[in-house]
DNA sequence: TTGTAAGCGAGACGGTACGTCCGGTCTTCCG
DNA sequence: CGGAAGACCGGACGTACCGTCTCGCTTACAA
């Protein structure tokens, strides 16, 4: 009673072709360019095969993406909270440059209008950014850099906002002293304090 | 040198026939099926009319919303400028919901392809509502209500930054209160004294 | 309330492109090789072109034998029944040669599953030559070589059948000799008499 | 030097599936959704498994109307020879009705383009009924029915001939007048006599 | 008795062609 | 002469089958 593709029998050296096709035409020519036909024509794939394991072109590359960057779960902890937090917006910032080419703009822009795919997005992408996001903020909080009280939806807002405001305003990215400003005025609105704490580590025996 | 078609001559009615069928199949079947074609077909117009007016379905689109939110130039000034800022992110908020039908958001996705598009979209949407948003701000300094080196452009992320932050990343849009706290921290963020100030006027004797 | 395409707007180029295309394609690769997809990229014309003007790949062929043996009506009367009727058969074998690359062989084969089609073959290809047949007969009964209560139907089976027969059974089509011996009994089956006449003139003022 | 399949193995229960499934199909939906995909799925059979043991769809059938017509190779012999020649007519018209499911008729239009096939068609479904009618006719020349010098290849023409013409020509096939009327002629056309012989029999004890 | 080699069901695979939809251009004819 | 109507070329869509190719599994012959 198994309708669905069996996914053991599925071939990974067609998956890997078919991904590396999409990046590769996404590179050369543009999320635009990318079509289905393009990327089983130059991953040497039928196109029943793309059609049979991804349900959309978004789909696929949002397995690119799944794949590319795949990134470290732990955030990043140095001491300095407003340095980590930049290097977080960075990592988002990359990962939606160049604006022509980045598969991940295509993929933001089709996951507007469908549904389904959004979810998906937002669930292998967006969603663990945000918990590694959130885990540095509560790390922040235990060393009493945050107010106890912080909302973290509002923190999340207000530090990623602007890169996707500038996203859609077509505006550029913001440059570093930009990116210092923000994370500045960010920091503020939380109620930051001043001080530094040391970086945390997996071997809590640490500091005295 | 006449290769440019003459606006003079151009047909009223047909202009507003297309906008009107672009709306309704916007609004009905969302902006997936809004294609040339059945644009054409339910205004009972020519492509060649649509095509010679219009390089592109995005053109129509941003001539429906400039129309329909030719929206006062003047921000509004109650003289609280928390409810004042509060409002116009409303107003942006509105422009993009529903998800699923708003022509606004369609408009969105694919100006992030086409270079001419977006730089049409800021220039006509986007930029009016910033002027708004920084001449409300400016009155804000005069009062002493902001410190007067206050970033203008980073205020701006930091207000509208969420929206799309949301709208890109499919949270839910903010609501009454998530929006009150956003214009708190903004403010606080921009260092922004209580104070409330007198609404300003075009018929400034009104105050006594 | 048109809804069918509207014949005095198409294009005839494409209508001789598209012939034309089919017959190469026919002459050069058979008919196994014979696609909608390859007679448009052949003749340079969009798929829709062709899905609009024709029902069918067979409904092409068709109009590519109307055009190609769109035959005299008259039929051959030379005063000799026998060889009037061997040129009457001489000219469906040649249609229906060479067995692999002839459109009308395909056609046949598709008309087989084709109800539709069929009956335009039947219409525009058929009818005419067996009323050709059957007007030459009548002038023979008129001139007495054929007794005249002949069954026309009769005689055209007993006629064609071999033809149909040697093709469906994959024997070689009828050689000469062969070919008169058909006629001959064929005629003698219906009872001819071994008279001959002289040639019908449209000016039937000739014979005293 | 095993790379042929190994004959002994073969699944006897699978031969019956595929065959059984190739008539279910023919019968309810036609030649033209006989495709070896479906023929698979209704019989619970590998593609492998048919691809393995016949060479083609066109083979599956021929060997479907093998069994179903492995018909008696004695020729009817009752003395009447139009009665029997009209017996053999009948039993091709019989293999070929209906027009819409019938597998012969899908075989015969497939044979058309393909040379391979139309040589086993010809090898084991006609060749043996021409022997069957070639019997038969020299037993008539036996018994003084038919002049010694018929032609046997004219003879076969003008008897299966019309079926086949009109198979091609989609004209119905003859009713029960027609036939004889057909028979008639074409034992006029050999120059047969009146005269009726006795049956043959193997047991030649039986008429007084 | 147990390998082991075949046939088997299942179905994924690279392809080809299908018939449809739409983009953007060009043409015809009406008001 | 602008505009409605819509045919045209092209290209991508998603589907259906083709014929080939593994996968495990059963099955029957041979060691």
């Amino acid at each position: 009673m198994a309708r669905t593709p069996d996914a053991a029998r599925r071939s990974e050296t067609s998956r890997q072709a078919v991904l590396a096709a999409t990046a590769a035409i996404c590179a050369e020519s543009g999320y635009q360019r990318l079509t289905i036909e393009a990327i089983a024509a130059r991953a040497g794939v039928g196109k029943m095969t793309i059609y049979r394991w991804w349900p959309s072109k978004g789909a696929i590359v949002l397995d690119l993406l799944d794949q590319a960057a795949a990134v470290g779960i732990d955030p990043p902890d140095t001491g300095d909270l407003a340095a980590d937090l930049r290097s977080l917006l960075v990592e988002v910032i990359d990962i939606l440059t160049p604006l022509d080419s980045s598969p991940a703009i295509g993929l933001l822009a089709e996951s507007l209008h469908d549904c389904a795919l959004s979810r998906q997005v937002h669930e292998r992408l967006i969603r663990p950014r945000i918990a590694t996001f959130e885990q540095r903020l509560r790390r922040a909080q235990e060393v009493g850099q945050l107010p106890p009280d912080v909302d973290l939806a509002v923190a999340l807002d207000l530090l990623y906002g602007p890169i996707y405001h500038r996203l859609a305003v077509h505006l550029d990215m913001p440059d570093d002293d930009h990116l210092d400003a923000l994370v500045a005025h960010t920091l503020r609105a939380l109620g930051a304090s001043d001080t530094a704490a040391p970086p945390s580590s997996k071997d809590p025996a640490a500091p005295a």
